[in-house]
This record gives C-alpha cells, sequence and structure tokens, in this order.
DNA sequence: GCCAACGTTGGC
DNA sequence: GCCAACGTTGGC
C-alpha cells in the first residue's frame, strides 16, 4: 500500500466537486514524472488531495479505485489516467506553508519539487500530515 | 499579475 | 546530444 499526493487547481475541479461526483477520472496528467507516478498507484491506495493556487492546502483524502488504464482524453496510448474517490475531508486542511516551515518535511516532494502533479507520499510523511490535519 | 522554477522543444 | 529559447505551472 502507498500513499500519493495529486494536486488539482479549485477552479478547475475542487474537492467539493469530487465529493459531489463521489469519484472521478483523473486524466490530463501529460508530464513524465507524474506518468511514472500514475502508472505506479494501485488499488486502494490513498490519495491526498491539494489545492493549487487558491487555498493551497491539502484538503481532503481519496482513494485509488481503478488502476492506469489508457487516458481516454487523449489519442496516444502513451499517457494514463486512473480513478479516484473522496474518502474524506480532513478535519483540518494543512497548507503549504506549515510544510514548508517543519524541517521534517523538506524532503516531501510538494515541498521540493512544486510543480510535479502527481507525487508519491512517504509512510511517515503521510502519518504527520493526518497529525496536522487532526485525523 | 509577476516571476522563479522547471519541463519541453528544436536548432545545431 | 547539448543547450538556449520558450511555455507552463504555481506560489506569492
Amino acid at each position: 500500500m502507498s500513499y500519493w499526493l495529486v494536486k488539482s487547481e479549485p477552479s478547475a475541479y475542487s474537492w467539493d466537486q469530487l465529493v459531489k461526483d463521489k469519484q472521478t477520472a483523473w486524466t490530463g496528467v501529460r508530464n513524465y514524472a507524474a506518468r511514472i507516478n500514475l502508472r505506479a498507484m494501485k488499488k486502494g491506495d490513498e490519495v491526498l488531495y491539494y489545492h493549487s493556487n487558491e487555498g493551497v492546502e491539502i484538503v481532503g483524502i481519496a482513494k485509488v479505485i481503478k488502476e492506469a488504464y489508457q487516458d481516454p482524453t487523449i489519442d496516444d496510448d502513451r499517457w494514463v489516467a486512473v480513478d479516484i474517490k473522496a474518502v474524506k475531508k480532513l478535519k483540518n486542511p494543512v497548507p503549504l506553508d506549515i510544510l514548508k516551515k517543519d524541517k521534517r518535511f523538506a524532503n516531501m516532494d510538494l515541498v521540493r519539487l512544486g510543480r510535479l502533479s502527481v507525487q508519491t507520499v512517504k509512510d511517515d510523511e503521510w502519518k504527520m500530515v493526518m497529525a496536522l490535519a487532526g485525523e
């Protein structure tokens, strides 16, 4: 079981929208490093849901319900999508600046590789985020 | 809205 | 295959 983090701009697809839809196809990833991560996702893996641009914080937990398949939004079998569903909203969203200030997160992809849209989250990072979120 | 950081493209 | 130029992302 692995942990991940996906980013979305709320104006494009927010956490609330995911809750409303129950689940969604995570399509449109066009970045090599992000694709490696998408392909490594397994059914049941848990995913932090992060809002970029607005909020700039981790807002909820999602879960992988369908492993990588060809992205239906492009006619090119090199790109993949996964399906995720909403699990729960965090009691306390975890803002990026808290993570940046906390040395324990200095090596977290979210802090180091700001632009990567699908990231890995280590077990200890997951636990620390959960603690900060009051979960 | 600006701009730094990073990925991608394309000329050589 | 290198690297400059360009485009995009995303924090501020």
